[in-house]
DNA sequence: CGCACGTGTGAACGGCGTGTGAACGGAAGC
DNA sequence: GCTTCCGTTCACACGCCGTTCACACGTGCG
């Protein structure tokens, strides 16, 4: 993971300790134009300024490192109680803040939210195996770039697949697993979607779904352990 | 505004001394299924929510509160310095949290900066799709330059679905949240004006509104994640 | 080698979800 | 009170898609 921009340089010991233990890769820079003269190929992954020394360059730091071409995020402000009014007036420039002072529990629970919401946070809900996509919400599937236009009963077996990769499962675990009822007769039903569904996916990905003989289906690599 | 949703009822006399003298409208519930009796027609503005107390059914509350259709947000987390290490496993239930006991002004501070962000979020008084734009405040439309003479029903759908690009909805969704109340029967009045927009959008854009088969709706260009 | 069993495959049937035109009824405006 | 507009409901036709059937193929076993 690319490193946390840190400043000011150096930072608070309880700063540097509190990242060291949570296992942080971070680097300070005293000013925004060493931030950008340091920073790695990737991007900052963040930023946390503290800001209850000198608050005219934290807000300054704050500002260059928002109106750049790739603003920096997440950012975390760490102020003093003094100066919560300031923030009203700041809003744009910071994700989240801490009180200085900070119990490190807290700022390593914020930090780890901060970056949950950078990640998964805003994502839709999507469901992955190999080059096979799933978006829950929007009904789609896709198999690397190419889109997979699949039936309302195709999609909902291969979403059962998806989400139970490497197990086997039988006829009869599928239909009431994934159509829901109890079933009579008609067996069959599933081989046929199989069938179209591994037609969907190509003859390169129509092993995703492999049968087990006498069996049922699964999807997926075979797990030994 | 709308309130915002407070828990536990009642609330600590401290946070609703705070919520007064910033200003803000808010209503105490005990638990979701009150939540969800006593919501105002427009959802509610945000939530907070006590953990110190009864962390059991305040995490509860937020799994209701997210798990719903339409999701409450922003959501305020109150917990105690001893429940810092949970958080890390609820990353999904809150949006900022605030250390018990709080300081009005962090508290405050939080709040301005949680819905500021959500201000940001849902945009200015404008929604745009591609060619599509409509101006919430004049309730007009356009497609391009040429300017769409919607029904308010028409306009109140499209709107819903501009707000909601890519995502899928069924019938029932969408009468709940565009019209608005529960709805008995009648889920053809949902595809009547799903026709009309796509008529009054004209062949070109009726693609605009794809029908997902089995399912419902869905507004926009195919978005895989 | 031949039989039995399980699975793949193509085709056809039939149900149901959706599009569409039309009519009803209530509300708003003149 | 009349007209117009608009949201809702109804009826019907179409076509997709889930299901079933029939048959071919491969495999294991006696």
């Amino acid at each position: 993971m690319e490193p946390i921009l840190v400043s000011p340089d150096p930072p608070p010991p309880v700063l540097a300790q509190t990242l060291d233990l949570a296992g942080y890769a971070w680097k300070a820079c005293a000013n925004a134009s060493v931030a950008s003269a340091s920073e790695p190929a990737d991007g900052w992954a963040g930023a946390i300024v503290v800001a209850d020394e000198d608050p005219e360059g934290a807000f300054m730091m704050c500002r260059a490192l928002r109106k750049r071409d790739a603003s920096v995020e997440p950012l975390l402000l760490i102020v003093s109680g003094t100066q919560l009014d300031e923030l009203e007036q700041r809003s744009d420039f910071f994700d989240d803040f801490c009180l200085s002072p900070f119990h490190p529990k807290e700022l390593e629970a914020r930090l780890h939210h901060l970056f949950w919401r950078a990640g998964r946070g805003s994502g839709p809900e999507i469901v992955e195996y190999g080059d096979l996509v799933l978006n829950l919400e929007t009904y789609q599937a896709a198999l690397g770039d190419r889109p997979l236009d699949l039936t309302y009963m195709e999609y909902e077996l291969l979403k059962f697949f998806a989400t139970h990769p490497g197990k086997a499962f039988t006829r009869e675990q599928l239909l009431s697993r994934v159509w829901g009822y109890e079933y009579y007769g008609g067996a069959r039903t599933v081989d046929v979607h199989v069938r179209r569904l591994r037609a969907k996916l190509g003859e390169e990905h129509a092993g995703l779904i492999q049968t087990v003989r006498s069996v049922g289906y699964r999807f997926g690599q075979s797990r030994i352990r």
